[in-house]
DNA sequence: TATTGTTATACTCTATAACTATA
DNA sequence: TATAGTTATAGAGTATAACAATA
């Protein structure tokens, strides 16, 4: 739906508001379900969802991270994270394994298919991620992930 | 979490990314996530959430706006759009009254209580939206904005 | 007592398919 | 035939409460 000129940098965006913005909310939700939906698209050859390839990025960052400590990290609850570990167990991707130093505690290690779905994962994450930002310079992709992450950190902090 | 320094002006983010910043799907995610939390407790006492609230602002916008032309607009199915205005009616928020011209469609009419109930869900939504984003400049905040809406405008031309 | 993982359960938001009444 | 609203239903994602094992 469109013939109007398009704004041609990114870098003019802020300069004049014409027509009022959308509210955050809304523009974020619209994002956020739209870059999924993509996402989902794209990682679907692979097997996994977008929540596990998150996860399986979690899992490979440290190892020795918890279900609940990388639960936390997704922002969903550790009840959440076991039925999702069940389901990447069952397709091979990760491991279960008792921890030695705390038994309440679970390692979840990455099996050579985890490695390799997570691999994978990322080049197509990337390549999602750039296809989705392709109207703004990457000066502009840049800027508008930095202030995502800012004020995600100040949210944290409470 | 942090007794790191914070970044002084959100305008030096791009800069110089000292650590790799998140993926732009984790970054929407939660930054959605937060938003609509704050947004649901902040909207709590006029009895509304926020997806109510952003009805309102649809039914309200302009007159004669069909169920399913919101639902579209709101990205929502427009059988998900029945339960949705049934509970806005249900609480006094609007009417459902069939189009004279067209008596397949509905007219949702916004009733005083929920005239009043936008009006104070304005005010409401700007405070969640400006401290949310209270780290940021006021450019930045803008550029943000601004940067989503362009894609998401771009997403929807496909 | 507190914490990790787990289970059972339920709630919210969502969509698909099929119906109805109009057009 | 096609469309707007509706209903019934099911699925995904989520959380709360309670339990076992461990700390």
């Amino acid at each position: 739906m469109s013939s109007e000129p398009r704004v041609g940098s990114a870098s003019e965006l802020p300069l004049r508001d014409q027509a009022p913005l959308p509210r955050l909310g809304y523009l974020l939700k619209q994002a956020h379900l739209r870059f999924v939906e993509r996402a989902a698209a794209a990682l679907a050859p692979l097997g996994i969802g977008p929540r596990e390839w998150a996860a399986l990025v979690c899992f490979d960052d440290e190892h020795g991270l918890s279900q609940a400590q990388v639960a936390q990290r997704l922002g969903i609850d550790r009840t959440t994270m076991v039925a999702l570990v069940d389901e990447m167990q069952t397709k091979g991707l990760v491991t279960r394994q008792p921890d030695s130093a705390d038994r309440r505690k679970n390692h979840v290690k990455l099996t050579p298919h985890g490695r390799q779905t997570l691999k994978r994962g990322a080049t197509i994450a990337d390549e999602t991620e750039s296809d989705f930002l392709n109207v703004l310079s990457q000066e502009d992709s840049e800027r508008l992930k930095a202030a995502l992450n800012v004020v995600l950190q100040a949210v944290d902090e409470d």
